[in-house]
DNA sequence: CCCGGATCCTGCTGGC
DNA sequence: TGCCAGCAGGATCCGG
């Protein structure tokens, strides 16, 4: 499950593997991780052969590989915003996205939905090619022009454009985004009528944040997931996002020091980082604070994990009351 | 505009 | 042994 550290580790792995080559070839075998190309996957391939890749940046779960010489940038999502200027392929891994180079005549993995065949770029790094993986296809690849920012700043990690590519101009700076307006993000996420753990996922407020760093930053903090917003303190608020990038960082380092930075297991154990987690996926097993078993609870359709002990429900949980009183 | 629930996908697991 | 519900969870869409 790649969140904002696993698609840092691809983000580099990415650059690395390609900055300076040239497309040769695209072959799309399923159409739906093309989705988003709303021009079609004829399209999708015809436009990024003879493209070269200038960088490869990111920002939250969201990468994109700049590129120069695209065929009728123009005519690319966004183009008609005014400064709009060159072209991306826009990735996202989704839930179980993965970017594999390997040699042209390897096996096809049983998931392959992507191939680019590449010309130059690192020269220790010539002929493989670029393989988007993706067995659940909730991610995918597409095509759109730059757009200008509301200010002058880097987009993004790994940029120092700053522009973003159309489908990412609304996602919020990533929690590891040295220009992140911290006291900003204090504010708008106060403003919020919501549970906290709903504002930690919203990536138009702070992106990069999914389920696992969620729990374990409100686990450090020791908040519940349903804690309104409004009733935190600036002080607590800005603990936890401090705690956001702590965990994040530390799981960052945890991938870097793993063999091959290109793999992101995203179907099986998380790997290195794992037995770090201190609620995510225990449920039943000791605090480590505290030793009490923690617990898995259904929330947003999905699972949250917390201390009962350590992280205790808000006295109100929502807004209930006041609505029907009124 | 803001909020929250439904939806899209495939494969694996566990209960009956 | 087979079948089906439940779960995994990103972003986006849509109704209130």
């Amino acid at each position: 499950m790649p969140e904002l550290p696993e698609v840092e580790v691809v983000r580099r792995g990415l650059s690395r593997w390609t900055v300076g080559s040239t497309v040769r070839a695209a072959d799309v075998l399923h159409p739906r991780p093309v989705r988003r190309h709303v021009a079609g996957p004829e399209d999708f391939a015809v436009r990024l052969v003879g493209a070269r890749v200038r960088e490869v940046a990111r920002r939250g779960k969201f990468l994109w590989v700049v590129l120069d010489g695209v065929a009728a940038e123009d005519d690319l999502p966004g183009a008609e915003r005014p400064g709009a200027e060159g072209a991306a392929l826009v990735v996202h891994l989704g839930m179980s996205g993965q970017i594999l180079f390997q040699p042209p005549d390897a096996a096809p993995e049983r998931h392959l939905r992507v191939r680019l065949q590449l010309d130059g770029g690192p020269p220790e790094r010539a002929g493989r090619e670029l393989r988007f993986v993706d067995q659940r296809m909730f991610g995918g690849l597409t095509l759109a022009a730059l757009v200008p920012t509301a200010d002058a700043l880097p987009a993004g990690i790994g940029t120092a454009s700053a522009a973003l590519p159309f489908p990412v101009a609304h996602i919020a700076r990533d929690a590891l985004d040295p220009h992140l307006d911290l006291a900003d993000l204090v504010r708008r996420m106060r403003r919020r009528r919501t549970g906290v753990k709903r504002a930690l996922l919203d990536q138009t407020l702070v992106s990069g944040v999914g389920n696992i760093y969620a729990d374990e930053a409100l686990w450090r903090a020791r908040l519940h997931y349903d804690r309104q917003t409004g009733t935190i303190s600036p002080a607590a608020l800005r603990g936890l996002l401090g705690h956001v990038g702590d965990v994040m960082t530390e799981a960052l380092a945890a991938g870097g020091t793993s063999f091959d930075a290109l793999y992101v297991n995203v179907n099986g154990e998380s790997g290195y980082f794992d037995r770090t987690l201190a609620a995510y996926g225990r449920e039943g097993l000791p605090c480590p604070r505290c030793g009490t078993p923690i617990r898995r609870e259904a929330f947003m359709n999905r699972s949250s994990y917390r201390c009962p002990r350590c992280q205790r429900p808000p006295r109100r949980p929502r807004e209930v009351l006041r609505s029907s009183v009124a």
